[in-house]
DNA sequence: ATGCAGGCCCGTC
DNA sequence: GGACGGGCCTGCA
């Protein structure tokens, strides 16, 4: 299952966003960081916006390195996404979670047998 | 804490 | 080519 030939910059980052775990989120930096594209924190946000449901990517788990959602806090978008983080026991409040609490510290040794990059 | 200006890099027009 | 904006980030006021 673990291809080691993920080509694309895109499937790159949404590997490494499928592999952060329930409970759990990372930012979009550090998903750019572990995807090996440094840097390019605005481009998971692009890659996150245009990947269909289908994909059953987890991008509710993304948010920003303060830990705020990405989104405006009445949109609907943010209504599903705090839904969504409930329901993993994420606690959401003022648009926001705790980083120190909740933020995915990945085994790097471990990822480097999922993305080696 | 909150706000904003740059800077970043990619995709689209 | 050039210009613009984006589910961002960091630094500084």
């Amino acid at each position: 299952m673990t291809s080691l030939v993920k080509r694309t910059a895109i499937e790159r980052v949404r590997h490494t966003v499928s592999l952060v775990p329930r409970g759990k989120i990372a930012s979009y930096g550090q998903v750019a960081d572990l995807a090996g594209l440094p840097g390019r924190a605005r481009y998971v946000g692009y890659c996150l916006r245009n990947t269909p449901a289908s994909e059953r990517l987890p991008w509710h788990r993304i948010v920003r390195s303060d830990g705020k959602l990405a989104f405006p806090p009445q949109s609907d978008s943010a209504h599903t996404q705090q839904t969504l983080l409930h329901a993993e026991g994420i606690r959401v409040q003022n648009n926001r979670v705790s980083i120190s609490e909740f933020g995915w510290q990945p085994d790097l040794g471990a990822l480097l047998h999922e993305i080696p990059y």
